[in-house]
DNA sequence: CATATAATTAAACGAACGTTCATTTAATTA
DNA sequence: TAATTAAATGAACGTTCGTTTAATTATATG
């Protein structure tokens, strides 16, 4: 046997994709072995090669796929211009509503660097250092406007990344809090962070 | 050949629990075998199986005893009580100071938990739960008194845990910054989050 | 100094790995 | 409808994996 019946190629090239990113989140990258992921898309692991040239390159697609599309939707989510404090705000409530409906993309993004050959970890780097360097600009800008009370605007933007990437894992749907409700704590403990105490400056429903 | 001249059995031990950890670290359970392993002690695979009895034997004793020393400085610590401001900056910078030079042991502790046999996992996950209540305990507490204005202790803490822990992701010794530097930025921060501002009311030197 | 024991080696085990390949089949194009 | 192309199969490739075993050697004990 061979071709199934109704096959069709980027039907294939997807299933794959998705199977590896669930894979590769759960067990990680050198744990799963293309007969796995064949496994679950329903084929034998040689067809896998028809879409992808070898294990590295899905893995690759996968991470800088995944960067590609944060840096957009950060890039359409703070389009027009503010005051620091309103993009600090609208920066913590993007990364957090992005990054917890995409927890497999962040473990693997984060996870799996290691995994990548020199090029694709280039790119990445790359990718991420545009991504971070969004909220250095609004801090760095808020220091320099005497809004923010930050001593150090790299390290309070790797610290500010990181908590609320750490949302993701802790955070499942169903639990104590709704999303709307962590997007809230999050946004208070971080303007705080920067010296922001009154909920009047910072509201964005208040322009 | 067999027994080489001088060897003795403790001191392999300790050397294949040091190079299980350094190539964890850096490459990943998975990725490593236990030839490698054994090349960097300067021994053959089957000599680890005089100390270990197999490969998520290794895992599981350097994960658990990460916690566990981690909770035993943790609670020397901290061992005499003081205010909710006091106990906090002094909870920051001891995780800091103690994350910071054990950069390993923290990447695999959090990396490689999947990896883990569901009874090793339990261990280490009530243990890490263990150390994550010192802090939130602390969050209440001071939320309780009135001197915190966190709205909820919980994240609060998961928060602050992910947010001192990401340090280990970029830091260097040799970088711009002195770990003293980066310990009194992130007391800073972490006291601000929680509605702390007065420099006056945190700092411990002052009691 | 003889003996027992612990540690190590070298070789081997079966299983699984990523990848390749000739072949077959379904879908598309002429 | 005939020819072509894309997709998938199933078997096989050489390697490497974690682990086991018998033989060998260093160390400790009496």
């Amino acid at each position: 046997m061979a071709r199934t019946a109704g096959s069709v190629g980027t039907k294939t090239f997807d299933e794959v994709r998705k199977a590896a990113l669930q894979l590769f989140a759960r067990y990680g990258y050198a744990a799963v072995s293309m007969r796995q992921i064949a496994a679950q898309v329903g084929v034998q692991a040689g067809a896998i090669y028809n879409h992808f040239p070898n294990k590295q390159a899905l893995l690759a697609d996968l991470l800088i796929g995944h960067m590609r599309n944060l840096i957009k939707a950060c890039d359409e989510a703070g389009i027009q211009p503010a005051s620091p404090q309103v993009e600090l705000e609208r920066f913590v409530r993007f990364h957090i509503r992005y990054h917890i409906d995409r927890a497999d993309e962040v473990f693997i993004a984060y996870m799996e660097l290691r995994n990548l050959e020199p090029d694709n970890f280039r790119e990445v780097q790359t990718l991420r250092q545009r991504y971070e360097r969004v909220l250095r600009d609004i801090l760095r800008d808020g220091a320099k406007a005497g809004v923010f009370e930050t001593s150090d605007a790299p390290v309070a933007g790797m610290a500010i990344i990181a908590m609320l990437t750490g949302v993701n894992t802790w955070f499942r749907y169903g639990g104590r809090l709704s999303v709307t409700q962590i997007e809230e704590i999050y946004v208070k403990m971080v303007m705080q962070s920067v010296g922001i105490f009154d909920p009047a400056l910072r509201e964005e429903e208040n322009a």
